[in-house]
DNA sequence: ATGGTTGGGGTCCAA
């Protein structure tokens, strides 16, 4: 079984890259961030004449937005945790048993003090209050998978420079600390870690502001994957397919994809 | 230190 997530920013624009990368990757089930429409305008036909046909939808008007779409028989049920008044998860039980959750994490603002800045400090507030949620209602052992746009990232090869990015919003130690208490909550391991090491520098984002994305290369990787113990040893496969990037009229986050075995 | 680009909804805010 294949996943894959993606921040798409905006659905609506990127459907001719979405189909593209779809059959390129091919995955089981695609979770999107940032659709950035409401419910009823979502492009369901779409989705539903590319295999897609269990569709789940958290939408918003004009910012946020997840969704969860699965090809048949890949979905069992959907849930949604009531984190606040925004459209920032969704999670479904798989057939085989796996939970699995999309996340679009708060970006936090430019300014990264949360006495000056609210929006930092409800970043900060979201990772405490899911981190809550797993500490209270799940354990390690449970099958678990945890995806989306996270917007920190962690290690230091995860950013094109540590040092100039230690006071920038996604790489302060206080947002580190905040993902890390999430990552130690229900003991998850980071599924694309696994296949390119913490030596390796790896992005899955590029911003916009730059005349040549591939030429300056000053990314970030903000797109996770993680997955608890029990499922450790089944992830056979984690990519993030940069060149995605580099495509027409492209989102600026990669899809960041893993496999798993059959069996679990 | 600053500005660079994109999207949505409506002539500005968020990323």
């Amino acid at each position: 079984m294949k996943i894959t997530t993606w921040n798409i920013n905006s659905i609506r624009k990127r459907l001719d890259i979405v189909h593209r990368v779809l059959n390129e990757i091919q995955p089981d089930v695609l979770c999107l961030q940032e659709i950035k429409v409401i419910t009823e305008l979502f492009p369901y036909e779409f989705f539903n004449k590319l295999g897609y046909v269990t569709q789940y939808i958290k939408g918003q008007s004009g910012y946020n937005g997840v969704a969860i779409l699965g090809k048949f028989g890949t979905i069992k049920d959907v849930q949604e945790m009531q984190l606040s008044s925004e459209s920032r998860h969704l999670s479904v039980l798989l057939s085989n048993g796996i939970e699995l959750h999309n996340f679009y994490i708060p970006a936090g603002g430019d300014v990264p003090d949360s006495v000056v800045n609210e929006k930092f400090k409800y970043k900060l507030q979201f990772f405490d209050d899911i981190t809550a949620w797993f500490l209270n209602n799940r354990t390690a052992k449970d099958k678990i998978i945890l995806v989306g746009d996270l917007n920190v990232a962690p290690l230091e090869n995860d950013v094109w420079s540590h040092k100039q990015l230690l006071k920038v919003v996604s790489h302060t130690p206080v947002e580190i600390e905040k993902i890390n208490s999430l990552y130690k909550s229900i003991d998850f391991l980071d599924a694309i870690r696994k296949f390119i090491p913490p030596e390796q520098k790896l992005y899955s984002w590029w911003s916009y502001r730059n005349r040549d994305w591939r030429k300056s290369d000053r990314g970030r990787r903000l797109d996770h994957i993680w997955v608890t113990q029990p499922l450790f040893p089944y992830v056979i496969e984690g990519h993030i397919a940069r060149e995605v990037r580099g495509y027409l009229n492209p989102s600026d986050h990669c899809p960041v994809t893993i496999q798993l075995s059959k069996r679990q």
